[in-house]
DNA sequence: CCTCAATTGAAACATGTGAATCGAAAGTTG
DNA sequence: CAACTTTCGATTCACATGTTTCAATTGAGG
């Protein structure tokens, strides 16, 4: 009944004829104008009658357009004035524990973020970089909690690469990747408390091997750093017992960016990335549940 | 001529009479209302005859009283896509390219996760994470990108209960998981493009077996939304090829944490959790390399 | 191929819209 | 106090709004 405007779109939107996902596609994309401007206005910017946006509304269960256009109201309202308004608010409703931790949370995270972007040194992650660019081969470790975040970034890194690899899927032996390694592959080692001495062994092996060895730990205790070529500490304030992922994910992804700034200098190869991204899709497509 | 409205607001402001002024302090106070609603409906909420604000436009020297809302409209437009003016600003000036995706990413990524939390149904989100509580079993599912989400979700959750598991871990089935689920348990699914049927399928065995299945996605366009019991939709908006999941390890941290706050409610819970943590830190502390 | 249902756009409709008008009220000046 | 200007709100008017109707079109099933 109350749902918000975007569940009721996606449950209806496999439901929708075409011109009514037209429509709703122009909903989504323009929210400001669907709410400001008037339905004529939006269907001739659209290409979609006017008739199609009022159908639209009752497609999705709202009494009017008008109705519709309101659930949208609101949705621009809050982030309006989320800016000016949202420290007031949330002083006012702070008896309120549940909330607290969810915008608390919010903000830790986006402080970390941005923390995070002020301390990394720029010149270094651009040669590490580059140095994951040009090795032969890369492996990413991670353990316990990192082990998804380096499973994430392993698996972005093969649209642009053929070359990398993940460990300590499963528990498996990391080991017997590392012996055959040397100076021309590269190790990433994403860790963080508790850690793991497996994963301070690994960094040590590395170190030795003269493989290029890069670490991402979220606090300088972290006894692998000493053993690596490139070391990233990454705040992972929270307000919870857990400490927060999302800034590592986001130098992850910064590394894959620019990783592919890098690797597709060219459009056409970006094109090649994509066509590759389309046909793991249908490679996957076939499998059983 | 070309001035914004606040300046143009504030050097005729001296000049304007009492009703006038009345006027202007309400399009201040709601410019979503002023540019959204029609002139009567704001005329009847802040108490001024309606054509007052007709008045105020021509005082301000714009042509129409639509002229004025225009301009708010454009301002309102600024501050809820951000990130997409950012990002076109950006693609203008874009001297320095690698500098600038760093940059370009933090933006979108802070923009997705405060996007997040102002749409996101915070109703919702308890009543889900109630029944994650509750939910006799519960399992994650994610397959290429979202694989590694759905792992450290599952792995956090494992602190608090030992009923939660992942499902799709190396193309392992997850039908013969199902099939023993019914209404009193929960699947979570994580999902983005490209689709996998797979996801889609397992979504449907779940309605048709009334487990109780949340979707997270960041299009209304996934299929899978259509069979969920709880949707969420997450900005992943991203100035590369690939879009960003910090967003979504976000929210799934968020839903830990409420879950968290619900299974620990005293302190001396929440301290067993840390030492079985340690614990862990232990069991794992023996494997080799 | 035909049939029937669903979908779509143009036009018609009743209603609500914003601006102009005008008389009343308020405020100002001599 | 009176004459005057300014401001205000109710009324009016031309027009744009959102919805509905209906005929044309499309698409699926037999």
């Amino acid at each position: 009944m109350g749902e918000s405007f975007d569940v009721r779109l996606a449950t209806a939107y496999g439901s929708l004829s075409t011109k009514l996902r037209q429509a709703a596609d122009f909903v989504v994309a323009n929210p400001v104008d669907t709410a400001t401007r008037s339905l004529r206005t939006i269907a001739a910017d659209s290409g979609v009658a006017p008739a199609t946006f009022s159908r639209l509304a009752k497609a999705l269960e709202y009494d009017n357009f008008e109705d519709l256009r309101d659930v949208i109201r609101v949705s621009i309202g809050r982030q309006v004035d989320s800016f000016s308004a949202r420290a007031d608010r949330l002083h006012s409703q702070h008896n309120n524990k549940d909330n607290d931790f969810a915008t608390a949370h919010m903000d830790a995270c986006l402080d970390n973020i941005r923390k995070l972007c002020t301390q990394v040194d720029c010149g270094q992650l651009d040669e590490t970089v580059d140095r994951l660019n040009t090795a032969r081969k890369v492996v990413v470790f991670g353990v316990l909690g990192s082990a998804g975040v380096a499973d994430y970034m392993s698996y972005m890194a093969s649209f642009l690469k053929d070359n990398w690899h993940v460990a300590g899927r499963g528990g498996g032996s990391l080991g017997s990747s590392l012996v055959t390694m040397d100076k021309q592959d590269a190790l990433i080692i994403i860790t963080k408390p508790p850690f793991a001495p497996r994963v301070l062994n690994a960094a040590k092996i590395a170190q030795n091997r003269g493989i290029y060895t890069v670490v991402i730990s979220d606090t300088h205790r972290c006894e692998a750093l000493r053993y690596a070529s490139s070391a990233f500490i990454v705040p992972t304030n929270s307000p919870h017992f857990f400490s927060s992922y999302t800034a590592t994910l986001f130098l992850v992804e910064t590394i894959i960016g620019k990783l592919a700034a890098q690797a597709d200098a060219s459009a056409a190869d970006r094109i090649a990335v994509i066509e590759q991204l389309n046909g793991r899709l249908q490679e996957t497509g076939n499998n059983p549940v």
